[in-house]
RNA sequence: CGGGAUGUGGCGCAGUCUGGUAGCGCGUACGGUUCGGGACCGUAAGGUCGGAGGUUCAAAUCCUCUCAUCCCGACCA
């Protein structure tokens, strides 16, 4: 490609509103440009890019004996109100109306689709195991986009789904596809890790999530640092070894009541009352689909709602807000207490052995010492419903953890039966025995990939791609394109190297030096060739690789062989 | 949805407090000098000052409403 005709307009200054690198980089490396709030349009240099991941994913998909679909983006609210999420799906999903009235939505996944599809053509244990995949643009009224490509309202993933007979067959598609991701994210040239992970409102029974490791990610992750266990933060186990009860022993004293006006936040009240944290009691009301809960944790301690949900086994579950916590309370945020509360009372392990515990009141500017349990209040359950804290260790080993952050790149579900249940999937198995479906459900970030690639492979000049993915693996650079031999040398080494199959950016443009080398550097092309009139009157051009910066001084005769050589060793 | 901020040539910003000729840098076009790390000189084009209403002799500037964008929080594959 001649750069003189390439539509690649760069960007010298920073965008006021790109906060992260990658943004930054893609939109001074005119890759992408937002059309409205989390909407952006992918200019050449982006388009291609992705199209270099997709290509990966699509081999590794098809290695991976998975075939190629393609869904609408379109659906019909009929199917999601059969599956039960048209009401479960909040407000990201995105809903409207036809000429006639009727509604519809967006996709924001496709698991409706793909079942009312199976459950028409798939009909005998002889179809399967069967693995469908698109890639396709999804639509998700995100509350907050932002980062550019990493959080965007219209976004592309690739969906694959597997559908197997039983539960053993549906563990090997997982496996198949979990192996097909670490192989994708690996020639991808990233740095990532697979976490064990909750599944949110997609459902199932188990799932992972791919984690490429950046700063700037907004997951947290935590990893084991001598076994392989790696969670989500949400997903994290606590060591059942956390809590010693030695630490709660002498007598059991009064219960009294303490004025404590306008202390509320665990700091204000440690310090008004001085005692640690860790005798403190916090108490958090939810709102659920079912009833109101109150959840206790310790007052170092931070409630994950993925757990409590998950124990209360409800669709939903929401951090209830002023009023109704002053209604169930009787107390505004902040004095909230176990004792005399009506609603149902659940609590992280951690606060079975305490004693004499610091508890809100219910009553405003009041708190409660020497409470506790079995005395002044029941607790009807107990059980892991807190966010692991670096001082954890590992739920597996006992080893220490890491606390890391992540961007999540794909995530693989095990679905079982709970979307052929709802949509009535079934198949006849070799019996004669009519049977559900199971599924699985495996999506990747495919602009989000990209994204994170440049996350961590960037430095102050700009993008370093790795060589898979780059648009184009060599980039020449005539410096003085009015000198004849110039750039007669780039256009017979552009030719040479064209022909033989590399992917080449000539920048033909009449501009000076040092505009070349830093549009070359901004968009990070991994070889760069340079030709100029001194060191070609001694026949040589130079070679400048974009991840180390090293240049080096090649003969001109060959050097297409050199570069090509070059090539193969960095894609391999 | 709560809190905060910002909307001024294509991009980045000043001007707003204290009302009085709409500015700077970059980019763009043309001419010239330059030419291996974002050159220099000159000339030029380009602006409903986000929108609506109001106050005033006079509004980018003050007031009211509204829209959009961004940040923090809540929420979320």
């Amino acid at each position: 490609m001649r750069y003189s005709r390439l539509f690649l307009p760069t960007l010298r200054q920073v965008p006021s509103d790109a906060e992260i690198v990658s943004h930054q980089l893609m939109m001074r490396a005119g890759m992408i440009r937002k059309l409205t709030s989390g909407i952006y349009i992918h200019l050449p240099l982006g388009l291609c890019i992705i199209k270099k991941v997709e290509t990966i994913i699509r081999e590794e998909m098809e290695k991976a004996g998975a075939q190629e679909i393609l869904m609408p983006a379109m659906q019909p609210a009929e199917l999601w109100q059969e599956s039960g999420r048209w009401d479960i799906y909040g407000k990201e999903l995105l809903r409207f109306k036809d000429r006639h009235g009727r509604p519809y939505c967006l996709g924001p996944t496709h698991e409706e689709v793909i079942t009312d599809l199976v459950r028409r053509e798939v009909r005998s244990y002889r179809d399967m195991p069967l693995i469908l995949y698109q890639i396709q643009n999804k639509f998700r009224d995100e509350i907050r986009p932002r980062f550019g490509l990493m959080r965007g309202r219209e976004f592309a993933m690739k969906d694959a789904y597997s559908f197997d007979v039983d539960e053993e067959a549906a563990a090997k598609s997982y496996e198949k596809m979990f192996d097909a991701y670490n192989r994708i994210f690996e020639r991808c040239g990233l740095k990532f890790r697979a976490v064990e992970a909750d599944t949110g409102t997609i459902g199932g029974s188990f799932s992972h999530e791919f984690m490429v490791v950046a700063e700037t990610g907004e997951d947290a992750i935590v990893t084991c640092t001598k076994c392989g266990y790696a969670a989500n933060l949400e997903k994290a186990e606590v060591h059942p070894g956390y809590a010693r009860k030695e630490e709660y022993d002498g007598p059991d004293a009064p219960m009294t009541k303490v004025s404590t006006p306008n202390v509320r936040t665990v700091e204000e009240v440690t310090q008004f009352l001085s005692v640690h944290p860790g005798q403190l009691v916090k108490t958090i009301i939810f709102e659920t689909s079912s009833e109101p809960v109150a959840v206790l944790v310790r007052g170092d301690h931070e409630v994950n709602a993925a757990k409590v949900k998950n124990i209360l086994g409800v669709d939903n579950i929401e951090l209830a807000d002023e009023d109704t916590v002053l209604k169930l309370t009787g107390a505004p945020a902040g004095f909230a207490g176990p004792v005399g509360l009506s609603i149902k009372i659940i609590a992280d392990r951690a606060v079975e052995p305490m004693k004499n515990m610091v508890a809100g009141a219910n009553e405003r500017d009041f708190h409660l010492v020497g409470t506790n349990r079995g005395r002044d209040f029941e607790v009807s359950e107990f059980a892991d419903l807190r966010l692991v804290t670096s001082s954890d260790r590992c739920p597996r080993c006992g080893m220490a953890m890491e606390l890391k952050r992540g961007i999540e790149v794909g995530h693989v579900f095990r679905l079982g039966d709970k979307y052929s249940k709802a949509l009535s999937s079934v198949y006849v198995d070799q019996d004669g025995n009519e049977r559900y479906t199971i599924m699985g459900c495996y999506g990747i970030g495919v602009w989000r990939t990209v994204a994170a690639a440049i996350e961590q492979n960037h430095d102050k000049d700009g993008i370093i791609f790795p060589p898979p993915l780059a648009p184009y693996q060599v980039e020449i650079l005539p410096l003085q394109i009015q000198e004849g031999d110039v750039i007669a040398a780039a256009e017979t080494l552009y030719d040479q190297l064209s022909t033989q199959g590399a992917e080449v950016l000539l920048d033909d443009r009449d501009e000076r030096a040092g505009v070349k080398f830093k549009d070359a550097d901004l968009i990070g092309i991994p070889i760069r060739v340079t030709i100029g009139k001194k060191s070609l009157k001694n026949g040589e051009v130079e070679v400048r690789l974009r991840s180390t910066g090293r240049t080096e001084m090649i003969q001109r005769e060959g050097a297409d062989r050199v570069i090509l050589d070059m090539i193969r060793k960095q894609l391999s």
